[in-house]
DNA sequence: AATGAATGAGTTTTCATTCAT
DNA sequence: TATGAATGAAAACTCATTCAT
């Protein structure tokens, strides 16, 4: 691509924010050299401070871009989908990212829905010297939460849940075993293990949430 | 004590682990200096290596150190509960290490019983550049649930838990739950959202997986 | 004005140079940056590059801009005055450049008289690297005070000013006494006290220097 | 000299300032490297950081450590003089610091009252972006005006100098001369010119402020 | 003629680690 | 055994300058 287009600057910007998460997401914030990003790209190091200021906020616009991107695709894929769905191999697959896993030089950011493993690495890594980052992020932890919630309350008004069960805690319960599993992913278990927790895990949720479960 | 005593360096080993512990599990791997930890132990940076040959191994070694110690605690402590307790407040302030988080400067760290989150953040830096660390945390990881999966095993046999329950997928939830509601912690999540995710889930688990269950 | 017109280049030439006397002057030439003068211009750097061929020959070139400038202007200013008026008040203020000082952003420099000291800031970070250059500054120095000491000259002529006085002191005194206030103004001295010290001193000079003082 | 020997550490700083000042007043602020003084000193980068916390912190304490030897200096010296030595070839030696300019290298830092050629210069490069080290400066310059001012009073009252000469304005103006005639050998005036000017303008500032002058 | 993009060659700063005493 | 001092190797960041269009 010519270098004066128009947009051709947002385009620079896009593809060094999709490399770096790659790098960032795989080694953390503090393994992860502006170096090695650079010659990733093919570009020197000066070429990136024309793009971000510097490397705190080069990993926050990332940290933005994947979290602005995520709640649109998040709502769509809900959509699509009924709760008893979450049980399935096929859900598990995508939340988990399985496939992308093994291919992720050449797919773009978000291939799956939920932060690529060990992304929340790098987050906490930073979190506690940046409060604003921590703001951002409590923001869309909340958010991802709510629409969850939502999610799950429509399907209340349906008759499909019970009217007792408080959806913003099932909500923060499945997002929370998943962030768990992910962990156990990182400390080596089988992902057969993962996966049949998950299948285990969600179905008693489930069972204990609908109003009919003939699971 | 005198310096010349048998022991004496043990001793000293420990008390470095144990001071060790609290930086690498606020900060992570990168962020915990060799120097911040030797001045908050009053001596030199120097005297670090002559215990342990680099930073490396003391952290290896804390690691080593906690995962040792957890498992003891872990089996004692389970001995006096009944699974019921899990969704308790107290089994949630303990699990959450809430009390020592307020005074954590002068607590160890494993008053709590499970490797919070935030402990993970060092281990996942580190685990990448170092696969016998990696091994070894999983053999740890899969010893916690092996432990946990035991004791309730213990009560499936009394009649307490169905027969059809998988225990490991069990302690492996339970577990999950715990790591991944850290997360939410770190994240900016208030702790009673915290606290009341993990009644509600535990309890569902719970209650889906006992024979007779009266909550 | 359309930019193949004779005379644009040197149109364009004076443009940058006049912006860049401010900063230079304000910052030194250290702390000017190539960025900032083309920022201010509304211009490219690069843009800078094709009237100039490097950083230090615009340095160069602002200085010989300014310098040519002084000289005119001293002279007809000097023609205008009685030595007498040297120490006045509003000789004090021209001299001082107090006026502009407030709103120097949307005055040329060279309202003032004589450089200003912090002009020579940036004269002095690069005049023991470029000898060429102090040659340059050396002969500045020179004409100005040889145009000094030609003005007193005429009025020793006149009667005026003492036959044993000696007029190059005399230029040389009141110059350094100006550029040694200017440190004084740096170094955060109020300026009342500047001026009772510029109007006290030249008028022991004058004093001392004229056949008949009457002040 | 051993290094664990007390004092060492404060030793060593100032051999580190002793040798910075050197570096600072020839070739200012920016164009000073830390790498060259390490070089210059023999050792590396990083140990200069162990006595000072950035290039800023060294150059603030290079300043802090002139000015404060400086005062009790000049009171002393000024003790042994009389005001009327000011205008002598001995006194405009010493001043303007003409000999140990040449053999700078292995002379102590204060060879001179009054600041080695150029010391302003990296004192100004600093002082627009550092409010405290203005303060500093400003403090300084006003109290060695004060101990020049009560010099000459001293001499007001024994009726050397006239009742009605405004001592403050002697001292500023003395100084500034001084300050000038600086900037004059920097820009490459003959020294003798230099001395020539200050015999003659110091003549003329005493001989009107003395009471009785037969010079 | 003009510019957005890119960069090489520094420069300050950091930190785990070693060493002389 | 203990330490104050010293350092090498790296990392982030800067900026005058060049180049393709």
């Amino acid at each position: 691509m010519p270098k004066v287009v128009p947009g051709y600057r947002e385009e620079a910007k896009n593809r060094i924010i999709k490399k770096s998460v790659k790098y960032f997401s795989k080694n953390g914030y503090h393994k992860t050299k502006m170096a090695e990003i650079a010659d990733s790209l093919g570009v020197s190091k000066a070429a990136l401070y024309q793009y971000f200021e510097s490397k705190e906020e080069l990993f926050t616009q990332v940290m933005q871009y994947y979290v602005d991107s995520i709640q649109g695709e998040l709502i769509a894929f809900l959509k699509s989908k009924h709760p008893k769905e979450i049980m399935t191999d096929d859900f598990f697959d995508i939340l988990f990212d399985i496939k992308s896993n093994e291919t992720r030089d050449n797919t773009v950011l978000i291939d799956g829905l939920f932060p690529p493993l060990d992304f929340n690495l790098a987050i906490s890594e930073l979190i506690t010297s940046n409060p604003s980052m921590k703001n951002k992020m409590t923001k869309h932890y909340k958010e991802v939460i709510r629409l969850l919630s939502d999610y799950f309350e429509e399907y209340k008004k349906n008759g499909v849940i019970k009217k007792e069960v408080d959806t913003s805690s099932m909500a923060m319960g499945i997002m929370s075993l998943q962030d768990g599993l992910m962990t156990a992913i990182l400390m080596g278990i089988e992902i057969h293990e993962i996966k049949r927790t998950w299948k285990d895990i969600t179905k008693m949720i489930l069972r204990t949430s609908f109003v009919e479960s003939d699971f």
